[in-house]
DNA sequence: TCATCACTGGATCATTTGTTACAGATCGCG
DNA sequence: CGCGATCTGTAACAAATGATCCAGTGATGA
């Protein structure tokens, strides 16, 4: 380091700035209504790419912000910095510090010790996904994906008030990687409708969490008596509907608010489709790309 | 713009994370023994100052291991870089990714093609979750609480290709806590037809990620051009929209997995509807209050 | 003792980098 | 509709950086 002390304010106009005690990060987002809409986007590129981003050259910096070179050194100077320089040794800094004590990073540790209901709600949701998969029977996920990468088996999703989006994003996933793949949607009493091509070759994936329904029990137990393998995505205390299931998979749902958090579902969901495209993968590819020229643009 | 995010549904091979084999660490460790005297001195003091002596200047490297520029060139030379940027861009691309989860220090074989164990796949959408949260502008998420918490200004949601089930999902619970809320669903020809009544009041929340989808944008600008208010949830690399949004919400979405994965965006919306609830609970209690009454079947 | 050789760092060069000045663009306001 | 202020990118500049050359140093072996 030695750097040469010579210049640093020539006027010493201004004594220097009361020391670090913020980081970065916490810097940018008290300023950030001050800033210009140009600046705001190179300090949010900052805070997504936080804080390794800041530590390239200041062309890679805005280019990768969108902006200009200028640009990102006034942004700089806005948050207070001298110049580039010094605010790579602050970033430096505090990287060194967080690599050195790996618990010490969730918390900003500001003595209010004031946690945002968001970030509270984030660890709870973290949690919950951490203790639905510790405790998910690994047999019951393994037979679930065989029977999801069996393309001759025609697969129903169906959910409920809250979770029908979930089968929703299921069904667009699993579509692409095979065929027969049908999302029960619309309206409860038209779904008898879907029942007169069901039977046993078919798979009904449901996902029901408390304050369980009961059309989709009784849409469960129509299948059911079709001989339809009946898979079940569900909460701790399990849906009735685990009565007719042949594979269960219990997920954790509570959350810091008024209302239950449906995230592990959704990953128990991603995490089978992308069990049923590892286990499919040549397949999968070559759909892919078939798909690829089908679609008009390439939506870039 | 340079390594612009590519993917969204997998064009190439395997999904085989391209991590280098060997850390630079350990590229040291092995060769320490073959170097002279002057680059040893230089190994050690930065392994002992591991990592972020590295990403400073070759002089201020070379100052504080008490050699010359050249020896530290030459030390870099001989681990196999092309230059001192090749060696410091490898630093930072290790270094994000020991920020991004404190537990992946071992890294499991990587060239064999073993499917990603659903319990790889659940740490990540965690730490999804809790970088997500981490880096969200406090400010950011405050402003949107408030603009959704106004029941006076309408409330559209709009998701892409896998988000719109996110956007769905929003949707079902807002509406639940408030009136004016529309989920912009159907083919994107028929999304121009809501726009005869958007004005300066309403509110588009649209969810869009990599692989930003053009319909988007264009239903996005038309909202904009009616001096709607834009609030943009996206992934890291922010999506165009970001240029027109009023607030930018950056979520993770990498999975150990061909697709990404919206479980943070999930999560994002649930802590909106979450802090929406609480923060006009009096108003939300009363409508659901009314709600239950109105529903035929307590749906018990 | 001398010749050879590998190693090291000062000096130097060509780039790249951070920085600043300036002009076009945009927006608000009277 | 034009004036002013503000913002933003292009272009130019000076400083620094990374890279290279070469002489000096010390060790080794004949």
């Amino acid at each position: 380091m030695t750097d040469s002390p010579g210049r640093e304010s020539p006027g010493g106009d201004l004594p220097t700035r009361d020391v670090p005690a913020h980081s970065v990060a916490e810097m940018i987002h008290d300023g950030l209504a001050a800033f210009t809409a140009s600046e705001r986007r190179a300090a949010r590129t900052l805070l997504a790419n936080y804080p390794m981003l800041g530590l390239e050259t200041v062309a890679g910096f805005s280019a990768r912000c969108g902006v200009s070179s200028p640009t990102v050194l006034r942004f700089i100077a806005r948050l207070g910095f001298a110049n580039y320089a010094d605010f790579q040794r602050r970033l430096r800094e505090e990287v060194e510090a967080q690599l050195k004590s790996p618990l010490a990073k969730a918390e900003p540790a500001a003595g209010s010790g004031k946690l945002p209901s968001h970030a509270a709600f984030a660890s709870a949701a973290a949690q919950n996904i951490a203790d639905t998969f510790r405790h998910m029977p690994a047999g019951e996920f393994d037979a679930v994906v065989a029977l999801l990468a069996d393309p001759k088996r025609p697969v129903h999703l169906l959910g409920g008030r809250f979770t029908d989006a979930v089968a929703r994003y299921m069904a667009a996933h699993l579509r692409i990687l095979r065929p027969l793949v049908h999302h029960v949607d619309g309206q409860p009493g038209n779904w008898r409708d879907r029942l007169v091509d069901a039977g046993r070759r078919d798979v009904l994936v449901v996902f029901d969490i408390r304050r369980y329904q009961e059309d989709l029990l009784a849409h469960a137990e129509a299948m059911a008596a079709r001989q339809s393998t009946i898979v079940l995505v569900t909460d701790q205390w399990l849906s009735p509907i685990a009565r007719l299931a042949l594979h269960v998979l219990p997920t954790r749902i509570e959350a810091p608010s008024a209302w239950d958090s449906s995230a592990a579902l959704m990953v128990v969901a991603e995490a089978l489709v992308a069990a049923v495209t590892a286990r499919n993968w040549p397949t999968v590819k070559a759909r892919i790309g078939a798909l690829e020229t089908l679609r008009p643009t390439g939506a870039e």
